[in-house]
RNA sequence: GCGUCGGUGCCCGAGCGGACCAAGGGAACGGCCUGCAAAGCCGUAAAGCCGCGGGUUCAAAUCCCGCCCGGCGCUCCA
């Protein structure tokens, strides 16, 4: 079984399932008021590979990720542009979809979206202030954090800990009790959108509703709740902490993938340093599969840069992993072999159980196709076992190599390439050398190999 | 300051007590292959004190202590 580091008590631990054969997760979602920036795609990626090597173990995942479509940010922008918050985001979570796409990220099997659990949300409320954990007043709903036993466990703080940090760093609100409780509601303000509720009109606060949507759809003790590093505090604990004082269990393990770092800082909106996904994507045709590739070539909870060279060398990895199966094509070797190489399986399961090591697993991968391209030379039997189970693990990892270098659509390139062919049949070795500097100007790589010419786009 | 994760070759990045001690990728060099290439295979890279200093151990990059440096969190944030 599958270990991982548990933030909560910071070791690397078997991730237990609730239901035998079946891991429920809640990967926290996007918030939709904007391009989506390389930290939403390795948060999104990393919870993607995890599913995917679950499934491909023969585990049942349900994937669920929340779309936040109300919070401060989508009510700027909405007043912004003079439209509504709903128009707002479906506008960007039609974009954040569309990305998610390009990166081949599996959608997760419940996309709840927290107006649509509003409901929920305020009988969870109402249930906190029934037993007092609670209190209401004219700005809104709050949680006594100092009545949640074990608060700060997730960050590894004490209440005292982080009350120096509140009263220090943050402007003390009157309406609370306490500096560090935090509101589960938030009053009605002018022309913000609001929904009713026993003690006052309103909206959701942040927190709620993670609790309200993967209590209620994964339900009580679930396996998993996952996210980037920066939300362990204060979102994961307040999340935490709210699941706790309505006498709840909740996650039984906690996954935080590290930060992308641009620059050696971190990248975020609010610094304002981002590079969106799709800039990345738009500038090279291969960079979702190499995006892919570099993240899995560091490992989750490593801090990492994403930058021009970083994408550059991935893309030089991509080029040798999808060699192979162009070799593979082009020598007849089946693609799709049955048999697996047990010894490369092996040692691949043994790196990905062991808290998703993917840097070793990738490793053995791309051992598996220098071994696969030894026996194509070769000749030799072995090739289409090697070659499919270096198809297969790549494929575990969300990680698909082309097994065909063209696309079969250009008749001018065809062309080309069989006249080079010719040409190189009559000795007349300028022309070809002519020829294929007119393929290279195109994009096009000729290889030529035992069993003729196989071509591919740099 | 407190909490947490980290500091490994030209670059990226695994390893986290034990075979003359470091996976894999990129870049470089040599050989084979090729008409020449590309791809591939094989090999190499005359200097990595595995951040620094102690310690534990028969044995440490791997454990402990101290220090230096960096990321993240303590505020909306993936």
């Amino acid at each position: 079984m599958i270990h991982l580091f548990d933030t909560l008590n910071g070791e690397i631990r078997p991730l237990n399932q609730r239901d035998e054969g079946c891991v429920s997760l809640y990967a926290c979602g996007p918030t939709v008021y904007d391009h989506p920036h390389l930290g939403h795609a390795r948060q999104a990626m990393t919870y993607d590979v995890l599913r995917r090597y679950l499934e491909w173990r023969g585990v049942t995942v349900h994937h669920v990720a929340n779309i936040t479509d109300i919070d401060d940010k989508i009510i700027a922008r909405a007043q912004r542009e003079g439209t509504t918050e709903e128009a707002i985001a479906t506008e960007w979570k039609t974009v954040y979809d569309q990305i998610m796409d390009r990166l081949s990220i599996l959608r997760p099997h419940d996309r709840p979206h927290a107006t649509g659990y509003i409901d929920e949300m305020v009988a969870f409320i109402q249930t906190l202030l029934d037993n007092g954990s609670a209190y209401a007043n004219d700005s809104g709903v709050y949680l006594r954090v100092h009545r949640v036993e074990g608060y700060g466990d997730l960050v590894h703080r004490s209440l005292d800990d982080l009350r120096d940090g509140a009263g220090a760093r943050v402007e003390v609100d009157p309406n609370k009790e306490d500096p560090l409780d935090f509101a589960l509601w938030k009053a009605a303000k002018p022309d913000e959108p609001t929904w009713p509720a026993p003690w006052g009109a309103g909206r959701p606060g942040w927190h709620i509703e993670c609790v309200a949507m993967s209590l209620g759809i994964l339900g009580d003790g679930f396996d998993l709740h996952g996210g980037g590093s920066d939300l362990v505090f204060p979102h994961h604990t307040n999340e935490r902490a709210e699941a706790l004082a309505a006498g709840r269990s909740f996650a039984q393990h906690w996954v935080h993938n590290a930060m992308v770092n641009i620059g050696g800082e971190k990248m975020s909106k609010s610094l304002g340093n981002y590079t969106t996904v799709e800039a990345l994507l738009d500038e090279h045709r291969d960079n979702a599969r190499a995006l892919r590739l570099a993240l899995l070539q560091t490992h989750y909870r490593k801090t990492m840069e994403i930058n021009p060279e970083v994408m550059a060398q991935a893309r030089a990895g991509l080029e040798r992993l999808d060699a192979m199966g162009r070799k593979a094509v082009a020598a007849g070797v089946p693609t799709d072999a049955s048999e697996r190489d047990a010894p490369a399986v092996t040692a691949f399961v043994g790196a990905m159980d062991n808290d998703l090591g993917t840097p070793e697993a990738i490793a053995t991968v791309f051992e598996t196709i220098r071994r696969a391209n030894g026996a194509l030379d070769a000749g030799s039997e072995e090739a289409a076992v090697l070659v499919a189970t270096a198809l297969d693990l790549a494929g575990a990892l969300g990680l698909f190599l082309e097994t065909t270098g063209r696309d079969g659509t250009d008749r001018t390139i065809d062309d080309l390439v069989a006249a080079r062919t010719q040409a190189r049949t009559d000795r007349d070795f300028a022309e070809a050398d002519r020829i294929r500097d007119q393929l290279t100007e195109l994009g096009v790589v000729v290889e030529d190999t035992p069993n003729g010419p196989i071509w591919h786009r740099s």
